[in-house]
DNA sequence: GCGACTTTGTGCCTGCGTTCACAAATGGAT
DNA sequence: ATCCATTTGTGAACGCAGGCACAAAGTCGC
């Protein structure tokens, strides 16, 4: 099957993310359907315009804000408002809106009830999506235990470990089972998105057993490159990647503290 | 993803921040932010070697890769070794190297232990940078615990909560304070970076302190939007978002299957 | 020392995402 | 009913990042 080939997912900037241009991550034709080469082009046509992936990753940020909204009581706001709620440029904004329709009234707004459901149906929010989590440590623990999971859509059905004291133990309301069981076990609940919260040795067998129980969507926690088929997506959170770009601001800032003597924001050495 | 940056601008020519004959980078000017009036735009400026933010967060992937090969006792490694390792393009790898400086050696390669050094240059891994973490929930005592932040350069010197029981009781070897102390101890401790794990309601408010304690890079776990200076630089970690964009993932991929295999009813629900 | 081979470093082209700017659409006032 | 003030939605321009392909540079064998 097909070796990792230049579909580097993972979104390693944080969302990146933010401007990270993806690849291919579009809804569009590109055989996008799991099997790499194939030139099945043309069918799929026009569904919902192909979103590029930054602009998704924002829509989730818009839909939390929106969700805040809407919990003190504002019925209607403007794409400048949500904008700066946001902390994106407004036209951005609403070209990211557009993705997910008209659902604006010129010279008004967006009716924010109408944006929550439409941004939920495009994310696919409007089904339950169930979690597994791989290494019961600290992290594991928090994981299981986050109350966000579940009530978002994202109920954790199945716990796993290697640790034989945990066993049986129930974690934030559910067994442990072992590490060996999950091909079997999600299988049988149907997890759809796997966590793995191990140690980096374990965790490129974690994935592949998650892999070979059917489950297509990895959200890794562990601080290794994983190796997965193309059909596979994975978003990986690496702290310390993370840090390292902190670090690296830091180093930056620094320097240009060091080479101008001033530090205003903003102002450039003139040449 | 999303990640607010501040935009830190500056000459930065080229000046070496040790002897070397190599300049510090800064991050290329990327229009990320959204505000709006900004300046710069059509900068052609010569700023020595504008790196840019993806390129920063993959140095730091392939610094952990090239970490694991220098303990297998790899002395040398090509790019093409490396882009598979590291599960990128091998022109794109040369090409964030070149970021660093020139390195590698023709028909060889790269010695492993040089481009460490190098990258670990680059990213301001050669000083220390202290860490406060705020919010000592179960999130907050993982990473107060983890093992990897003071190894790598990143010693958590503060810990910070609003729960009276918790203060003065020390937590991976650190006492924990008020996080009415937050700006004091800060500054007091030299923090150059903070980390935010506390409920979204706080986290705001938490922000602001660090910011005026002279944090000026934040790592941000809660689910919220943080309205920060421009010369204060975000990146978070977002788990709501990071399951709602697999979400995206599955709920495209299900469409997919409905649309080209024997599924007539638009959405093929699993469970 | 010379030639063949390997791998780096990068100029250039391509494509995507961001941003601008404006026409179209709508509500409210007159 | 018409005009004005707003705000959306998007075509087009722009700029950055990714990927290709190749010349430069260095190694190794003879």
């Amino acid at each position: 099957m097909a070796v990792q080939r230049g579909r580097g997912r993972g979104g390693v900037p944080n969302s990146p993310a933010d401007a990270v241009t993806e690849p291919m991550p579009a809804v569009r034709t590109n055989g996008a359907n799991g099997t790499p080469g194939r030139p099945v082009a043309g069918d799929v046509r026009e569904r919902a315009r192909a979103i590029p992936e930054a602009a998704v990753a924002r829509l989730a940020v818009y839909l939390r804000v929106l969700s805040a909204m809407s919990e003190q009581g504002v019925g209607t706001i403007s794409s400048e408002e949500l904008s700066v709620a946001a902390v994106v440029n407004s036209a951005k904004l609403r070209k990211d809106l557009s993705y997910v329709g008209s659902y604006g009234t010129r010279g008004v707004g967006y009716e924010v009830s109408v944006l929550i459901e439409e941004i939920e149906r495009i994310l696919g929010l409007t089904r339950n999506h169930s979690v597994a989590v791989v290494g019961i440590g600290n992290l594991g623990h928090a994981l299981a235990n986050y109350g966000g999971f579940p009530s978002r859509g994202f109920p954790v059905v199945a716990l796993f470990d290697v640790d034989e004291d945990l066993m049986g133990v129930p974690v934030g309301g559910i067994l442990v089972n072992h590490i060996d069981e999950i091909g079997q076990v999600c299988a049988a609940r149907d997890v759809s998105i796997g966590v793995i919260a191990t140690p980096p040795p374990a965790a490129q067998a974690v994935c592949d057993r998650l892999v070979s129980g059917g489950v297509r969507c990895i959200l890794n926690f562990a601080p290794v490159v994983l190796q997965v088929p193309d059909d596979v997506e994975v978003r990986k959170v690496d702290l310390a990647v993370e840090m390292q770009i902190l670090s690296f601001h830091v180093a930056r800032r620094a320097d240009e503290v060091a080479l101008n003597g001033a530090d205003v924001d903003g102002v450039v050495v003139p040449r």
